[in-house]
RNA sequence: GCGCCUGUAGCUCAGUGGAUAGAGCAACUGCCUUCUAAGCAGUGGGCCGCAGGUUCAAUUCCUGCCAGGCGCGCCA
């Protein structure tokens, strides 16, 4: 569609005393579809011309030639409306992804750039909770779309493995685990005996200084802090593969906070040397006061370092391993600050990290009774939710489809894949309500509903045989119902530049569910199987280029694409 | 108190400096002897939080206010 945009703004921009670029600029859409596939207000015109916009358009309307590329130019309400030559634009949008099947949307765009994605991050030693699940699928979704764009992309899991909280969880064990050697739901134990440690220093505050002083012994390379810590990372990690495996997942790096702990030493001897610190009240601190921010710590009192100590040697670390273009960190909102504090003294370092950090941002997820706490016990697994939904697509499978091959793994890729769909349907930055019964819905806009429209176009190609999917009679593809969605599919490689300059995975979800509802409206009323030769053979071409592009959204999406279910 | 984010149909959310603001869910109603009814089609439902401002044009941009969320030095 694009290429067809731009044509017809190089041949009206000389009209317009425009650059084709600027008119290209101006292009919308028409309200009704009816009215054309571009609209190009005239009203800033109006004041260079000194006439009203309508008599403007009528004008251009008169003058306007595009024979060979729309049927219809028209002025209507200070518009100019062009419908474009909707024989030209099928056989060129669908013969354009017959060719390059999956590949339609790849550029070359990113060759030899760089991205690093920071996504996932759990903490050891805590449930992967639903909180969890943004970080991991948005994170996942931009890495592919990334390398759509032709980006080296590095997944980094940036693990929380160090920090105060082993020494709460040292404490924790000592007290409440009776020696219990973690083989057995280790995480849950964990979890409980965090929960139980937090209740138990609410009486006996005391308790905060020995976890205090187990982290500084951990710090220090103390051998029995150690081998907790160890354990407690090792038994993790196992629990959080599980997710990862459903979820299908990986990471090219697992590099946790305690990875960074030699070079936080050096990262803050730098920023002394350029200057930029301070100490205030016995802690080393850079100010941020002419930023409008609150102070950024890199040493507290006692001389151990802080969180912000770690993303800044982690940040440098990157930047001079990788080289990246950019790097992104997938994290809550929360921590909007946090990250606006550690970009800026990277400026002020005047490290290219700098400018390349860039804070990938989400809303939280929610009980309707208020927010979700680790510490006070009150989560959901997201592992329990998968399991959850996986049992729900089984029971809809057993109901709907009881002779299905691969029962059970379809069932897996249909309830994994609500779940993911469910969580990238919406902007990212929006905090998220949880309610089972919508996030177990499988009807409507949802992962299901996608999944099942390119189930559904497989049946097509599978029981059409041999017949070949080709493209001599294009005009059957010109209906209010192919046309429509051919056009739609033409917009898919912009659509995937528009997601990765926004890193907002919703613009490919909202426009999967576009596609779905295109193909199932095209299917409902057009038939395709038993039609005479070369309209089927239209309409399987048709078919063909919708269950690629489904496909590939849905790769890209981070969820599944059975062929049957 | 200060800063950031959000406010659109009963609910969950799209959307754009411009022509009648759109989906899904829920409710009601049609459509399976034809390619998968996890579908398609129809009906009802809206001071686009409130008040100003910029503009030929604001739900969209700016300011103020209201409501909710998040954050604000030794947690991450």
């Amino acid at each position: 569609m694009e290429k067809f945009k731009l044509q017809v703004a190089e041949r009206l921009a000389p009209l317009m005393q425009k650059t084709p670029q600027e008119v290209r600029a101006l292009m919308e859409a028409p309200p009704n579809p009816a009215w054309g596939d571009i609209a190009i207000p005239c009203f800033f015109l109006a004041k260079v011309l000194r006439k009203a916009p309508p008599a403007i358009a009528d004008e251009l309307a008169a003058k306007a030639e595009l024979p060979g590329l729309a049927s219809k130019v028209e002025a209507m309400g200070g518009y100019l409306n062009v419908t474009l030559d909707s024989i030209l634009v099928a056989k060129d949008i669908l013969s354009g992804i017959l060719e390059t099947g999956a590949s339609y949307a790849y550029t070359n765009a990113g060759a030899d750039k760089g991205i690093v994605i920071d996504f996932s991050s759990p903490n050891i030693a805590k449930p992967f909770g639903i909180g969890h699940l943004r970080t991991t699928v948005i994170g996942n979704s931009l890495s592919r779309i990334f390398k759509e764009l032709g980006y080296n992309v590095v997944r980094v899991n940036h693990l929380g493995d160090w920090g105060t909280q082993f020494g709460k969880l040292i404490v924790a064990y000592q007290l409440f685990a009776n020696g219990d050697p973690l083989i057995y739901d280790p995480i849950g134990t964990l979890y409980r005996i965090y929960v139980e440690y937090h209740k138990e220093a609410e009486a006996r505050p005391e308790l905060e200084d020995e976890a205090r002083a187990w982290f500084k012994r951990l710090e220090d390379g103390d051998a029995e802090a150690k081998r907790y810590w160890n354990l407690f990372v090792e038994v993790s990690l196992k629990d959080y593969k599980r997710v990862y495996d459903l979820l299908d997942i990986e990471f090219d790096a697992y590099m946790g906070e305690s990875f960074y702990e030699p070079l936080l030493n050096p990262t803050v001897q730098e920023i002394e040397d350029k200057g930029l610190t301070q100490v205030s009240d016995g802690a080393v601190i850079v100010d941020l006061e002419p930023y409008g921010m609150p102070p950024c710590l890199l040493r507290k009192t006692d001389g151990s370092t802080l969180y912000a100590t770690r993303d800044l040697a982690a940040a440098l670390y990157r930047e001079r391993t990788y080289r990246p273009e950019q790097m992104l960190y997938v994290v809550g909102q929360e921590q909007t600050l946090h990250f606006k504090q550690v970009k800026q003294v990277l400026e002020l370092m005047q490290e290219p990290a700098g400018e390349k950090l860039v804070h990938v941002s989400f809303g939280l997820f929610r009980f309707p009774e208020g927010r979700m706490s680790t510490r006070r016990g009150k989560t959901i697994f997201l592992e329990d939710v998968l399991n959850k939904s996986i049992e729900m697509a089984a029971e809809i499978i057993n109901q709907k489809n009881p002779e299905l091959d691969d029962r059970e793994q379809v069932a897996r890729q249909v309830g994994v894949g609500a779940i993911v769909f469910g969580d990238l349907k919406n902007g990212r930055i929006k905090d998220v309500a949880f309610d089972w019964e919508e996030i177990l819905n499988f009807d409507g806009e949802t992962g299901p509903y996608v999944q099942y429209t390119h189930a559904r176009a497989c049946s097509v190609l599978r029981k059409a045989g041999g017949s070949v999917a080709n493209l001599s009679n294009e005009s059957v593809l010109t209906d209010e119902f192919a046309l429509p969605l051919i056009k739609l599919l033409g917009e898919f490689p912009q659509v995937i530049e528009r997601a990765a300059l926004q890193y907002e995975p919703s613009v490919l979800s909202r426009y999967v569910l576009d596609v779905a509802q295109g193909f199932n409206r095209f299917y409902h009323n057009c038939r395709i199987i038993g039609q005479e030769v070369s309209v089927m053979q239209a309409r399987l071409a048709l078919v063909k280029g919708t269950q690629q592009i489904l496909e590939r959204s849905m790769y890209l999406l981070g969820i599944a694409a059975p062929e049957k279910m």
